[in-house]
DNA sequence: AATCTCATGTAAGTAGTTACATGATTAT
DNA sequence: ATAATCATGTAACTACTTACATGAGATT
């Protein structure tokens, strides 16, 4: 039940219209939450029936017209209990790791040039982190909340170091020396 | 798609039942990808109609009793084209960095006692991984399949390594020098 | 008028989660 | 015999994905 919750934080941040919600899902939060646009209707329509959050007034008809929408007082009470409460780390999922288990079964035939696309995908993300870091947290003192936004952003950032050297080192296994 | 090839996986590198698959699901496999016994259930079931999968002949009775499955050479033939084809990394869910984000609007109060649990938990999954390198990857030479099987749990060895020092670092943070 | 883009949505399907049900075997 | 555990399942629900629909404003 993470995405409401996300939505809430981006709201926050900035009240925003369901597309400009998708946009910033694209970058930003969506870097760690993503969303696609349907799910963002759909969350929006159920938080503003919750009473969390509330359309700004500017007279919208139903379709095609901009509604932005606003975070209301029991939103951010709720956001705030949800940021307190324990919560368990969910299990992972890896696609990629589950490939290499499996080709260690079934042979690596086919799987190397797809980790050297990924390698790639993780490379560029890193640079586009890195130019985040520089463009929106220079050297110098960062107040609380952009000290947590800088630490999140630096789990990024060390989460696609990671996967850039793991990919890398994977790849000087291929074709791989000749077997036992 | 991938929980049918983590099964196909797992049955050929051993044939089992459900409840066997569930137990290695609890560990192995179920570290990168995890599965309840429903899961596991249905989806065996799918195999079989689809005749990727059978069940090892000892006349079986449809309910509590034991029943073990194989893979077939049309599954073994399906995991191999899965492994080779190409597929983009999926939008990474995390929802404890989320909760940093929205730490940062709606402020810290209740969150340390969380992280403290969740660098715990990741010291001990570090600990499980390092115990099992010790014991099945010894130093000395890998054989092609083990060399593949060693470098997934060298991934998370280093993901759990990182969480481990990103959720020191932000403790660090707590309750967080004087705001600005 | 036709077309393109912006913006908001609906519908259907898949995957995963949570709660519960039931038969078979073993222990007391 | 009762209870605990092993083993396999059903049912209902929630979250996410994919494909499509539609209105409004701008462009040609």
């Amino acid at each position: 039940m993470s995405l409401p919750h996300a939505i809430l934080t981006a709201l926050l941040e900035k009240p925003s219209s369901g597309l400009e919600l998708t946009r910033r899902f694209d970058r930003s939060i969506g870097y760690f939450w993503s969303a696609t646009h349907q799910q963002i209707y759909r969350e929006l329509g159920r938080l503003e029936t919750d009473g969390l959050i509330r359309a700004l007034p500017a007279e919208q008809p139903s379709r095609g017209q901009k509604k932005s929408y606003e975070v209301l007082p029991a939103g951010r009470d709720e956001l705030a209990r949800w940021t307190a409460a324990s919560q368990d780390p969910k299990p992972h999922r890896d696609p990629l790791l589950l490939r290499l288990r499996a080709a260690a079964v079934v042979g690596t035939a086919g799987l190397e040039a797809d980790l050297r696309r990924h390698l790639q995908l993780h490379e560029r993300q890193l640079a586009e982190y890195r130019e985040i870091e520089e463009r929106d947290f220079p050297p110098g003192r960062d107040g609380t909340g952009d000290r947590l936004r800088h630490l999140v952003l630096r789990a990024g950032i060390d989460l696609e170091t990671f996967w850039t050297q793991w990919l890398r080192r994977a790849l000087e296994d291929f074709p791989g020396p000749p077997e036992g």
